[in-house]
DNA sequence: CGTACACCCTGGCCGC
DNA sequence: TGCGGCCAGGGTGTAC
């Protein structure tokens, strides 16, 4: 599911019920996610207060009172689902591959749901979570003031690899997947086939901005469904709406005054989708 | 460093 | 109705 408008939507939909909230309870159902859970993962959380929850790439963090911040990734099919005190059913209402329960002080349920086990969490202390390995080496938010042509330029500066690949590499900017990848490379009319060490300042400088205006209205839609992904409340993102070309392959472009079709290609092992026109694809 | 690929896992969809 | 093959939003690790 999670792309970085996706995570992010998750997130903002949490701190209602959580933030300020005590785990009364933390139950596992299954602990081999992508990675084990850390070792007693529900004793050093039971009884800890919720202080803050905030976002860092595609990764949600819970930061509690004691220090300890968990660390949570969705994988590919990874949900965060809530279900307040007022709405449960009697008995508790967990389903198939809901792997983590947190319960709270208020009996609200925030349930980790995952069919694939591609995401996982973690946990650290606060104060270490920028040396955490899978922290150290980020690019920086493509929504904060240090995401920037100039910087950009410096991190792809002759890299071969194409600009696509570059950009999914979370080294150089965080946040992105295919699918917001694929909607800023068309709406900078870039093609995803280019060195990105050969991409024009420029093209740059019409890029960044296009990543940000493309994260921002897909945050305002509450994220992009394709099959698993719903916001906490199980209410759908709808951003799927407004693809210009992911997942349109043969489809019309929808550039006025453009009469081609949209073309699929594998890159990395992943679908990339494109306008050959718009995009400048020989 | 780049590329190509396999892999982690489940489920949905398509064609037969 | 069933089965095999293919595909999927992410990320890591390997060999060459």
């Amino acid at each position: 599911m999670p792309e970085l408008p996706e995570v992010e939507t998750v997130c903002r939909g949490m701190r209602p019920l959580l933030d300020g909230a005590i785990l009364s309870e933390v139950i596992v159902r299954r602990s081999d996610l992508r990675f084990p859970l850390p070792p007693d993962f529900a004793a050093r959380l039971t009884g800890q207060q919720v202080v803050r929850l905030r976002r860092r790439a595609k990764y949600i963090l819970m930061e509690m009172a004691d220090g300890q911040t968990v660390i949570m990734h969705l994988g590919m099919s990874g949900r965060i689902k809530l279900i307040a005190a007022a709405d449960q059913p009697s008995a508790r209402p967990l389903a198939k591959h809901d792997h983590v329960v947190f319960i709270t002080d208020r009996g609200d349920y925030l349930v980790y749901n995952d069919p694939r086990r591609f995401g996982f969490m973690d946990m650290c202390a606060g104060d270490t979570l920028l040396s955490h390995k899978l922290f150290r080496d980020m690019g920086p938010e493509p929504l904060g003031n240090e995401f920037h042509p100039n910087g950009l330029t410096a991190r792809l500066a002759g890299r071969k690899v194409a600009i696509k690949q570059a950009l999914l590499d979370q080294k150089n900017v965080v946040g992105l997947g295919n699918i917001y990848v694929c909607e800023a490379l068309f709406e900078a009319g870039i093609s995803p086939f280019m060195a990105a060490g050969q991409v024009t300042m420029e093209q740059l400088e019409r890029l960044v901005p296009r990543i940000q205006q493309v994260l921002r209205r897909a945050i305002e839609a509450g994220g992009s469904t394709l099959k698993d992904y719903a916001r906490v409340d199980g209410e759908l993102g709808y951003f799927q709406h407004s693809f210009r070309v992911y997942g349109r392959e043969g489809e019309a472009c929808k550039t006025k005054g453009c009469s081609s079709m949209i073309a699929r290609a594998v890159q990395g092992g992943r679908s990339t989708f494109y306008c050959p026109v718009c995009q400048h694809v020989d």
